[in-house]
DNA sequence: ATCGGCTCGCGCAA
DNA sequence: TGCGCGAAGCCGAT
């Protein structure tokens, strides 16, 4: 029994583990962990496969506690997988569940050179993503009801990964990570970050720190760039280090205010599992192709509006544009791979203004979101920038030059907001602490 | 400080 | 067919 260890990088809470041991004990085989560790990721620097394979290091040792042989395969699936079924007469292969294109074709491509059995389980959503709805959603109102229903039904304690009763008895070594991370192809121009630890045991200590600390003021000051009280759990959850519905249950299980509880896991739940939804009905979730029809006519036709500021890629990566606000939010996402969630939509809707086209603007977004971010690559970072640039999930706001009628973002309504000085002043310690 | 208008379309009720 | 309302706002009037 073979689990295809992809986004859901972690042996606890596992729907897909746990399915594959069920399915291995029922059948008294052994159970077999693969990764496949393709050299090259839709952009991924070392920052984000550091981070990862830091992670994959402990998983290694969480299995081979529980008689889980793991494999490390370096190479794309489906050159590496079907060799490796054959070669261990495996009988049935269980992947998890991925909404992104490549990650797609690369399980149709190993799925057309197999004879086994091959299942997909959803073990990143608490919702299963085709059971929570059958259609792309138009907006969070319309997903909302759909995923409530179903929450008595799936939001449920997860079974314990058991010690795997039969042995793997093929060859089998443990993996040489030095080897493996010397022979890394990434670009190794974006610097590791050491603010946030990776892996399962870390993930658990941020959400047991969250919940002590900040969760309790979530709703109030969650859109404060200036102040520390967001959960951190982005980048466990893209990498799977700590599952959705894990942070759920124990959110749920919390003493803290209804009102922040519910503020928590609505961005948790609904908008998390909305993106899912988005990138898996649609495959323009990376263009402007993807938007939804009011919003390609009104930026149609502002097109060719005059641009009071232009800026090039290196401009807007070097945090040189006239706006020490948004150069605050991008030298915090170059410097800690962790850009503020409300400058996120800030930073993505002046990328729109400052560009010559909504295209421009989404490429350079996605660029620079997958190149820094360590939650990058991820189905949130897409549909983020979709609703800040293309009204995606949003509704029609008051017209106006570039934007059309996509919601507007400016810096007096941040300033009405919160301080914007010490958010900048906050982010001149981390650019002095770094030597920048 | 607070309020209303801006503007689109889904989904449900009638 | 009508109606309520939505993922994080802006702006001008009061």
């Amino acid at each position: 029994m073979v689990y295809w260890m992809g986004r859901d990088q972690r042996t606890a809470d596992n729907w897909a583990l746990l399915h594959a041991q069920e399915l291995a004990v029922k059948k008294k085989v052994p159970l077999i962990v693969v990764f496949c560790l393709v050299p090259k990721f839709l952009g991924a620097t070392l920052r984000q496969y550091s981070f990862m394979l830091a992670g994959l290091i402990e998983t290694e040792e969480h299995l081979r506690k529980k008689h889980i042989a793991f494999f490390l395969l370096p190479g794309f699936p489906e050159n590496v997988l079907p060799a490796f079924l054959v070669r261990h007469k495996c009988s049935v292969l269980i992947a998890d569940f991925d909404p992104l294109k490549i990650r797609r074709r690369w399980k149709e491509a190993v799925d057309s050179r197999i004879a086994i059995p091959f299942y997909e389980v959803d073990a990143h959503n608490i919702v299963p993503c085709w059971v929570a709805s059958g259609k792309q959603e138009y907006a969070a109102y319309t997903f909302r009801p759909k995923v409530r229903r179903l929450l008595p039904q799936y939001l449920t304690e997860f079974p314990s990964l058991k010690r795997h009763p039969f042995l793997f008895q093929g060859k089998h070594y443990a993996t040489d990570w030095e080897s493996i991370k010397t022979g890394l192809a990434a670009d190794n121009s974006v610097s590791e970050i050491d603010w946030l630890l990776p892996g399962e045991k870390a993930a658990g200590k941020t959400l047991r720190d969250f919940i002590r600390r900040k969760l309790n003021f979530y709703s109030l000051r969650r859109n404060d760039p200036s102040s520390d009280f967001q959960s951190d759990l982005s980048p466990y959850l893209h990498f799977g280090h700590i599952s959705a519905q894990r942070v759920a249950l124990e959110i749920r299980k919390t003493k803290a205010n209804k009102i922040d509880r519910d503020a928590f896991l609505e961005e948790l739940i609904i908008r998390r599992e909305l993106s899912d939804n988005y990138c898996f009905y649609n495959d323009n979730y990376d263009n402007c192709d993807g938007f939804p029809e009011w919003a390609k006519k009104t930026l149609e036709s502002h097109r060719y509006d005059r641009r009071e500021y232009l800026y090039s890629l290196d401009r807007f990566e070097n945090s040189e544009t006239h706006d020490k606000l948004w150069n605050a939010a991008q030298t915090e996402l170059v410097i800690r791979g962790k850009m503020h969630g409300y400058m996120r939509m800030y930073w993505a809707k002046k990328i729109l203004e400052w560009t010559e086209s909504p295209e421009k603007a989404m490429e350079i977004a996605i660029y620079l979101n997958d190149r820094y971010e360590l939650d990058g690559r991820d189905p949130n970072g897409y549909t983020g920038i979709s609703w800040s640039i293309g009204g995606l999930h949003d509704r029609a706001w008051g017209e106006r030059t570039i934007f059309g009628k996509i919601r507007y973002m400016s810096y007096n309504g941040c300033r009405g907001k919160f301080d914007i000085d010490s958010y900048v002043a906050y982010v001149r310690t981390l650019k002095h602490a770094s030597g920048l």
